[in-house]
RNA sequence: GGUCCCAUCGUCUAGCGGUUAGGACAUCGGCCUCUCACGCCGAGAACCUGGGUUCAAAUCCCGGUGGGAUCACCA
């Protein structure tokens, strides 16, 4: 009896395309239902639009899930594979009066359907075949009896009890032409043949959930209960959309984005706790509850999105950085031979990224043999008074015992001292030979990570570099 | 157009009859400082509108307005 108690969830995406930001979220809160009560979550692959589906596109909704964590119990399930569930189901149907054979052809349909909107009226389906009690026949489809009267209620777990009057459906079809369900049955058939009790979905779902209720009576199956999340909106609150920027899951992660950061950020999106907005994935699990889930649409905020993502950089264990870092650096063409020289520049760079792009780029000169001089840069301060700091290092670097952090400082502050100058005077130079940029981590840093010959050698590089200039 | 959903700073949100309407991102100041960041301190910024109900409404009810979704042999 316990077993009954047991949620189960699912995410069923249709493979049309990649997994995107909303059915990630999507995924992710069934994916928290489920393991917020030790219940089981389901995946299943909505592949009964033969024209659309393709394996492209089921390969990467799994990679994408991979790589945000959302492991799953069963499955993955694929429709077009229970074919046999849902014929067997449409005989059922058909047995018992509640389905009728329809061969009305699209044209036809198409036709009534732009009069009665050029009309104003509905564009319902009329019943034309409802009493004609055909029989198959090649083109013909199977369409649900949906009763005209009374009213059917969905007590939705985030949006409330919502009543549609059944005049409003039409009868639908159930089985295609190509003898292939559609959608609002195989669904039906699905989940309630799987046994999932929560389903949890994006709330342009929720006009479907009427019929979908009529069926799961016509067919004697419990009803599971329902939930509705908002939709994502882009900034200018229409539906998400490509024209609104990255909308795909792994675009993300081509992009320099940790795992962890999207979900926090998702699950954020219509989901809140109390004032909190840092969540480790133990703590979303604990917390979550369809109850906090919002009923308001949300704009997808990119700003948000990467702040978390500096924050779990910032906070980032340096060990596993450094190898989410390595694709990216030789993205850029670097050679990356030295692992403990890439740890510590993610050690250098993890307070001042935002992105593993960002700081591929911004790490770059570490990786370089010979420096790539950023040319308003070296103007400024590889002249004259530059070339005389750097050859005062120069002079004090190679015998500089205390090779450290506090020693190098040292070093140059005396150095800026004895030439009274003022000590960005002295570094700012030296930045720019060490990294081409007056942009860097702290000098000191800097220098550090290098390695005391290889700013020698830079030093050198500089000077021979301005002498020619 | 019909049906359905929604409505607190620019954005994500807290609030569940009595609060100086809180937090976060972003923005703008300041501090720190070798650059850039990080960090810290501070500022500006919101209850769509009109009616009720109530001693009291951001909160409950109704209307309006606005936005969204959906009306396929797509999912």
């Amino acid at each position: 009896m316990s077993n009954d108690n047991k949620k189960r969830t699912r995410f069923a995406p249709s493979p049309t395309g990649y997994l995107h930001i909303g059915g990630a979220r999507t995924a992710l809160f069934n994916w928290l239902y489920a393991r917020h009560y030790g219940g089981k979550f389901i995946l299943r692959i909505e592949d009964t639009d033969q024209e659309r589906s393709t394996e492209e596109s089921t390969r990467a909704i799994f990679d994408a899930m991979t790589w945000l964590g959302l492991n799953w119990d069963e499955g993955p399930h694929y429709q077009a594979e229970r074919i046999e569930k849902y014929k067997e189901a449409v005989r059922r149907l058909l047995d018992a009066g509640k389905a009728f054979r329809c061969d009305c052809t699209p044209d036809a349909l198409e036709e009534k359907r732009k009069k009665a909107l050029a009309e104003g009226r509905k564009p319902k389906y009329d019943g034309t075949c409802r009493e004609k009690n055909l029989e198959w026949k090649p083109g013909s489809v199977v369409r649900f009896r949906t009763p005209q009267i009374g009213m059917t209620t969905v007590n939705d777990l985030i949006k409330g009890i919502i009543s549609f009057n059944n005049e409003e459906l039409d009868d639908l079809i159930v089985e295609r032409s190509d003898g292939y369900p559609t959608y609002n049955f195989a669904v039906v058939v699905d989940d309630a043949e799987m046994g999932i009790t929560h389903v949890i979905r994006g709330d342009d779902h929720l006009n479907n959930t009427p019929r979908q209720i009529l069926l799961y009576e016509a067919l004697g199956y419990e009803v599971p209960k329902f939930a509705h999340v908002p939709m994502i909106l882009g900034s200018d609150k229409a539906r998400l959309s490509k024209r609104h920027g990255a909308t795909s899951v792994m675009a993300y992660r081509e992009m320099g984005y940790l795992p962890e950061a999207l979900v926090n950020y998702l699950v954020r999106l219509g989901w809140s706790y109390g004032d909190q907005e840092i969540f480790s994935l133990d703590e979303l699990i604990r917390y979550f509850s369809l109850e906090s889930v919002g009923r308001s649409a949300a704009v997808f905020n990119p700003e948000k999105l990467l702040w978390l993502n500096q924050h779990y950089i910032k906070e980032g264990d340096t060990d596993r950085l450094a190898d989410l870092l390595c694709p990216f650096l030789k993205d850029l063409d670097l050679r990356v031979t030295d692992k403990a020289l890439v740890k510590n520049v993610v050690g250098d760079l993890k307070t001042r990224s935002k992105t593993l792009v960002e700081m591929a780029e911004s790490g770059a000169f570490y990786f370089r043999d010979s420096v790539e001089y950023d040319p308003k840069s070296a103007e400024q301060f590889l002249d004259r008074e530059g070339r005389a700091s750097l050859n005062a290092i120069l002079e004090e670097l190679p015998a500089l015992s205390d090779y450290t952090k506090e020693g190098v400082e040292n070093m140059l502050r005396t150095i800026a001292e004895k030439r009274t100058l003022k000590l960005k005077n002295v570094i700012q130079p030296l930045r720019v030979t060490l990294t081409g940029k007056t942009v860097s981590p702290g000098i000191d840093q800097v220098m550090i990570t290098l390695g005391k010959e290889k700013v020698i050698a830079r030093i050198k590089s500089a000077l021979e570099f301005s002498k020619a200039e």
